[in-house]
DNA sequence: TTGAAAGCGATACCAT
DNA sequence: ATGGTATCGCTTTCAA
């Protein structure tokens, strides 16, 4: 057998049953609110189990129920400060519902899949992907178990994913539209190699929002960085040569990180925005606001998102075969130092 | 009963079992290398369950061995970005030794406890604390329930918790040797009200560290910043009327934060480092490499903080009844532009 | 309302 | 080496 505990035995509900006179069922019922108790019964138990320092085993619990009160996070690189803000927002959230944040850090896209089978193992109650592209046929899996699965901007992964995804169009619209009304007449996009889904739309909008501004195709000019992150957007700003000496330049950049190097960059060569370029960047990190930036950004709301994708989990658990959807969540733009707001002046005369 | 699974009835040892032509238990041992199994059974128990996709339940698993694959961590607002990258790095530990990490956000120091009892109910194999400090008594509660607590960077909790802690003593020598040797005659320690434990572990310590350099108590101020973060810092040089004319002065932060928004705030008003006064911080988070800071620093080494407390887990496991420890983790000064590194050049006449 | 009992799925002991 | 079986702790059905 199990070697009994040298210390302090485990409290268990036969044992607040024997205190409180009643059987393990009652004490179920009383302390989880399923089905019937009598008010004596109840207080009973309840004074027990607070007297025995009472606990329940979630894994007995879970084990029973078939769905524990886990609901598992998939994210990558946490030190990136977008992401350790969606993190923290969806930690926040998932606690404010009563369930416990399971969360494994992917290196590699591959690893999605792996994340999402050992989830099913503690049999989650959801899976929130926020990095990483999950195969259809994993995601499969998890719907057959029943175990909703919701991913946070990012490509839906066949029909069977829930995606919860800020408004790249329009935050790309509200960039294309303040950077023309800034004067901008020559554009950049700023992406990197190996971009997120994310970061791909967004380019692809920008440049259909360019259109709709009235400006013509060769006018924007797309912009590699070697790297994701910080040192990306800093090289891309040495190993090009951005500016057209006639024409103020738009540049939008995919995310905060990629814009602040970039950013620097430029002015460790003399330049600077807003007077010799307008910059604008997606995320509206911490660090934006940061007086040595004050980046003009897209916000997005982290908290928004957070809470749509959980709701959208208890939805989909309540209805496992409604077609999966894509819930958008407004972005806003931030108006700072590298393309601060156009006011009505141009007008004036 | 359940009802029954209505998509894929989900995958049991006993299928397994059934199908390789074998019983449960022989599953058991050929699936967790616990026992003997013969190599022919072992081979078909493996290709029984490649068949059928089977995977353990990790809540039957943990339930029977009292004991889960789950490793509770206490984190508190993960936007600042030393946390997420301790944390980052924490995932990175704890998936690398075949755990998960199951993590709870804290907005309150009071809400440690409740952490660690919803971490006992999952019967995890450890806890790793890297914000808050947690009650004696619940950290007894759970070291009674064979559950070792390691902290990170906080004091002990009585007797019962071991720590990691990055070497604050040297870091706030390596500071004072450096300012010192960089001409600073005046000095500032600049912290936030209410700061954690740490950061005023490295006041006294940077103030004695002063001392030993031989420099009087008079010439060392304090500045409480009214709050953490950048913000804090970026208040606290406004607040105040720093330096005096005829020496430089050496501030030393006690986080990254702080520094960087103590360093914004001086710029504006017309004062930068290392012309005018000199500036460590702590912690060497990405920000402070970036060029508009490059900021001098004390690294803290977070894959070694993470691992050691891993380490001390497993060692804590082992030994119930061991004396508690505090292990110390090496710090490194990171010469950058706010106190360059000093040359022999002084002593070259 | 209550309690007895049948699981949930896996593990480890013990006898074979 | 193998299989039967008790057990981990809780939930829920079912009959009383």
């Amino acid at each position: 057998m199990k070697a009994p505990n040298p210390n302090k035995p485990t409290v268990t509900a036969q044992d607040v049953a024997r205190l409180a006179g009643v059987s393990r069922a009652v004490v179920s019922r009383a302390l989880s609110n399923n089905g019937s108790v009598s008010p004596q019964s109840r207080a009973r138990v309840e004074a027990a189990a607070r007297q025995l320092g009472y606990q329940v085993n979630f894994l007995a619990q879970g084990l029973n129920r078939q769905r524990s009160q886990l609901i598992g996070v998939v994210v990558a690189r946490l030190t990136d400060p977008f992401r350790s803000t969606l993190v923290n927002a969806l930690l926040s959230a998932i606690q404010a519902r009563g369930y416990q944040a399971l969360v494994t850090e992917i290196t590699d896209e591959q690893e999605t899949g792996l994340s999402l089978r050992r989830f099913t193992q503690f049999r989650v109650s959801g899976v929130v992907v926020t990095s990483g592209q999950p195969p259809e046929s994993i995601v499969r899996e998890c719907i057959e178990h029943h175990i909703p699965v919701v991913g946070i901007n990012r490509a839906q992964s066949g029909p069977s994913m829930d995606v919860v995804c800020s408004d790249n169009q329009a935050g790309a619209m509200l960039a294309a539209s303040q950077l023309c009304a800034a004067g901008c007449q020559s554009f950049i996009w700023l992406n990197y190699q190996g971009s997120t889904w994310a970061g791909r739309v967004r380019g692809e909008a920008f440049r259909h929002a360019l259109t709709v501004q009235g400006i013509a195709p060769e006018y924007l000019r797309e912009l590699q960085a070697p790297q994701d992150g910080y040192e990306g957007g800093f090289l891309a700003a040495q190993h090009s040569n951005l500016l057209r000496p006639q024409a103020t330049t738009g540049i939008f950049c995919a995310n905060a990180l990629l814009a602040c190097g970039f950013l620097d960059s430029m002015r460790q060569q003399g330049k600077n925005a807003p007077t010799d370029f307008h910059l604008i960047g997606f995320d509206n990190t911490p660090q934006t606001a940061w007086e040595s930036y004050q980046l003009t950004t897209i916000h997005q709301q982290v908290d928004e998102l957070a809470a749509k994708a959980l709701d959208c989990l208890r939805e989909r658990a309540r209805h496992p075969e409604r077609a999966a959807q894509v819930i958008p969540v407004a972005v806003e733009l931030v108006h700072r130092r590298t393309s601060p707001c156009v006011t009505e002046q141009t007008d004036t005369l």
